[in-house]
DNA sequence: TTCGTGCGAAGTGTATACACTTTGGCATAC
DNA sequence: GTATGCCAAAGTGTATACACTTCGCACGAA
């Protein structure tokens, strides 16, 4: 006959069975994108392990992780810290941006579809809502996915990945180098975008949208900020 | 009296001042795109951990490096594997490259001296000789490289970084696919793009690109091969 | 007072230990 | 003869141990 399975096993360290380190990953991304997380902020290895309830061997993962997408940066034998870009480097991911979201919309403008453009107007509502009730995370976390969610309409994972990567470095761009470009300004030229993409301009939406991104670089300042605590993580 | 440093510390742990584990990733990735790694080769941690003479903490942490980058696959309780890109990633990979390279070439056109038209013919040279003497993972290598040159010539670290990602990944389709676009034919591509920039011929520059790329693409084949052994790894 | 010197605590880097999962083979039942 | 289930070996996932480095602070000399 079948035996049960062997009882008597169910201790824990295989509790973590969806993403362990991931789980870290994501509200530390999370964290520094929301604003909670101010460059150049200490992470202990030890705090963490403390805070997320497993041992340095995960936090240590997920350090490592988050240097390679540059939120933050591992100074030998130093520990690791929240990222804080050069100005050199600000310059060159909004160039790419340049690069990636003008061939982007360029494709997307020719192949978009009505239930398309009506997600990006469902979007643009929500931006709408959190600028207006003066939601400071939320609309940075909205306003940077408009421009994931139009990476993610042209079909292409590799490509929506990427400039996912690229706009977690560019939030925290702009928080080092506040940025004076008010969130009406963004959501204002987000909406002219889509407007061009419904009568597929392919002319307008490529200008609009360079314009839109040379503007947020335009109004970056050379003025960092100072560290703050660790306490600000809440997971998930 | 200055008193003497406390002698008999000298022991060994941190004697791997200088990249301890981006050498395992390093080299990983440099017989991967050498072609002496197989799609769907196992690379099972204690094994790699007796090559590189170091334990499978370092070698757990250049896995996890490796598969960030999408060159190994890493299953749950099962192990890492040299990734098998799918025929979707294949086509979005080289899709994200048709944007980049394309926008990148126009940019470079505009700006590039005589003295980097120099030393990409000397590129070019180099590539010739490899593919004269049927030095087969010398001309992957620098056949791949002509791209990322391009790119630094940008003077753009981000984007140099991301397109050499892009090509790490895009040596595994072409092996996976194999690839019936001749390294004669690659060459030649080359040498026209370099021509076109030298005149300053951003449009002719622009086209060749594309339709260099497109030449790539469109040779690729849907013929997995089978894994092989993991003895191929000799570090740097 | 001020600067250099030398501990000591805190924290990082690597290795090892141990629990669990997977897997392949072998024995057993049908 | 085929299929099923169990067991052991191998391998992964996490935690812990331990050596080393860094940094701060106290102490002492100029």
């Amino acid at each position: 006959m079948p035996r049960q399975r062997p009882a008597l096993k169910i201790v824990k360290p295989a509790a973590a069975p969806l993403g362990a380190t991931e789980r870290i990953v994501d509200s530390i991304t999370e964290a520094i994108v929301a604003r909670r997380l101010m460059p150049g902020t200490k992470l202990a290895e030890q705090k963490l392990a403390d805070v997320f309830k497993v041992s340095r061997t995960l936090v240590r993962q997920a350090l490592n992780q988050l240097s390679r997408d540059r939120l933050v940066t591992l100074e030998p034998a130093r520990g690791a810290f929240v990222a804080m870009p050069s100005v050199e480097e600000a310059h060159q991911v909004f160039e790419l941006r340049q690069m990636l979201e003008a061939a982007l919309i360029k494709r997307l403008c020719s192949r978009i579809s009505n239930r398309q453009i009506a997600e990006l107007r469902a979007h643009l509502q929500a931006e709408r809502a959190a600028v207006a009730r003066t939601d400071v995370p939320g609309r940075t976390r909205l306003l940077a996915d408009f421009h994931v969610v139009l990476a993610q309409m042209l079909g292409n994972q590799v490509l929506a990945q990427m400039l996912g990567d690229l706009l977690s470095r560019s939030s925290l761009i702009s928080l080092m180098y506040q940025s004076s470009h008010s969130a009406e300004a963004s959501l204002a030229e987000h909406v002219a975008i889509v407007d061009a993409l419904e009568q597929r301009d392919v002319r307008a939406a490529v200008r609009l949208t360079t314009a839109h991104l040379d503007h947020v670089e335009r109004h970056l300042r050379l003025a960092p900020q100072s560290p703050d605590l660790s306490h600000v993580l809440s997971p998930a």
